[in-house]
DNA sequence: TAGATTGTTAATCGATTAACAATC
DNA sequence: TAGATTGTTAATCGATTAACAATC
């Protein structure tokens, strides 16, 4: 409820959202829910719209955009109308503007000021993914425990000590944690993040978060991807049939 | 159909698979289909349960292993009878028993050789990643395209050039190969890969790969996860009840 | 036998998708 | 007007979960 206290009190204009949030809350009312499968369409859609921008492309098909996304074009229009309605019959939409829309929808149209604890290699390659800063999150922090890490420049960053990390957060306005340390270190700075008020967190240590109801949590899990692949690559040599 | 040609046809003992398929094969009859969703939680119950015996713990109920995993005892349940009956009523689960049978399904008691293409920062932490050799996943080959990287050591590998690809993949017998190229060429590297007999692929590069239907494909995106935070922590804000 | 906990049933919920009326 | 394509309906499919009989 009175979560996001630190993340609006930004003393250097970083602060974002709230005027946003007060005009569009008036003018759409009833606090249109979009399901959650919907939800984790909508950056690839972003992204293939991107695709077609950059093409020169003004116009699209819910058929052409299902195809370059992989999904089903009724699905894919479903999905857009939880939105909205940004297309036009008969034509197709308009690449940039729907982009545009999407992009809003998600949150993009904001700066999300982002802090990476644990710059093992995981961290480095996160430090340097190109896919966050194009959308809009800025990383202010790269915070790690080991002291021969300190001032170490990574991705143009220098590597500050983790008992910055209530310091950064309040100082930049923090509202989004990532977390790439080991296991064992995870829930430790889950909670001083969330102490911080840090509001969502992405975890990929490998490590169930306990967290309270109103912090968002996301898990990404690599080895997870890949037994999955070995689940279904054994079934396909188990075929017997 | 007729997949697996290359992956089985290993010259040196890396073959695998198809012995204890034929065996499986006449023991459990009706192809036990076991849903999406409760494979891809398999995964997550097998950790828990790892922690389990190393802690030394030697059953568990189901609401045990459910509060550690952050899933509903119910659901845990479920999953689990679609694999067998494991457990016992009124005493719960051989933690090392279960474990056992968890990894016997996913397809963890194989080996199998992995390769992965694209020796950047990612490409750099998956090569380092202890969840994947801790569970099977044995890495045979690390390959880019750039030529400065040939020979250079990564977690005790020399990367070799992609041109490589066929005769490493030919030579251990792999049928998983991972991507974490740049989005341009990750396509032509699925073709080079799916061409070379390969029939699983870890997609990281931010691309919608066209393989054919026999090729299982799974992809990891690190900004979409962040995207979808970011959806949430912008509806906190909107929150305006 | 009494207490505990599994494995399964069945109700519910949410997601997918073919089909088509609305409309450009 | 004719062709094209959206936005929505409704049927279907799959996943979740409370409840409880089976059974240790």
């Amino acid at each position: 409820m009175t979560s996001r206290t630190s993340a609006t009190s930004s003393p250097d204009g970083v602060a974002i959202a709230d005027a946003d949030a007060a005009r569009d809350g008036v003018e759409e009312s009833p606090v249109r829910h979009i399901p959650e499968a919907s939800v984790a369409r909508l950056p690839i859609y972003l992204r293939a719209l991107t695709g077609l921008v950059e093409q020169g492309t003004e116009t699209c098909s819910s058929e052409e955009l299902a195809t370059a996304t992989g999904v089903n074009s009724a699905k894919l229009r479903k999905d857009l109308s939880y939105l909205g309605s940004y297309g036009t019959r008969g034509v197709g939409y308009d690449v940039a503007y729907l982009h545009y829309q999407i992009a809003r929808e998600i949150g993009l149209t904001h700066d999300w000021p982002v802090v990476i604890v644990g710059i093992g290699n995981l961290g480095h390659a996160l430090a340097n993914y190109s896919g966050f800063r194009s959308r809009g999150f800025r990383i202010v922090g790269l915070l790690d425990a080991a002291e021969e890490l300190t001032d170490k420049e990574v991705a143009g960053l220098a590597v500050r000590p983790f008992d910055d990390l209530e310091k950064i957060i309040a100082e930049e306005g923090v509202a989004i944690g990532v977390i790439a340390t080991p296991a064992h270190a995870a829930q430790d700075v889950a909670d001083r993040m969330v102490a911080a008020g840090i509001t969502s967190v992405l975890n990929f240590a490998p490590a169930v978060l306990t967290v309270p109801d109103s912090v968002g949590v996301r898990k990404v899990d690599l080895s997870i991807e890949l037994q999955i692949l070995a689940y279904h690559e054994q079934r396909k040599s188990e075929e017997t049939s």
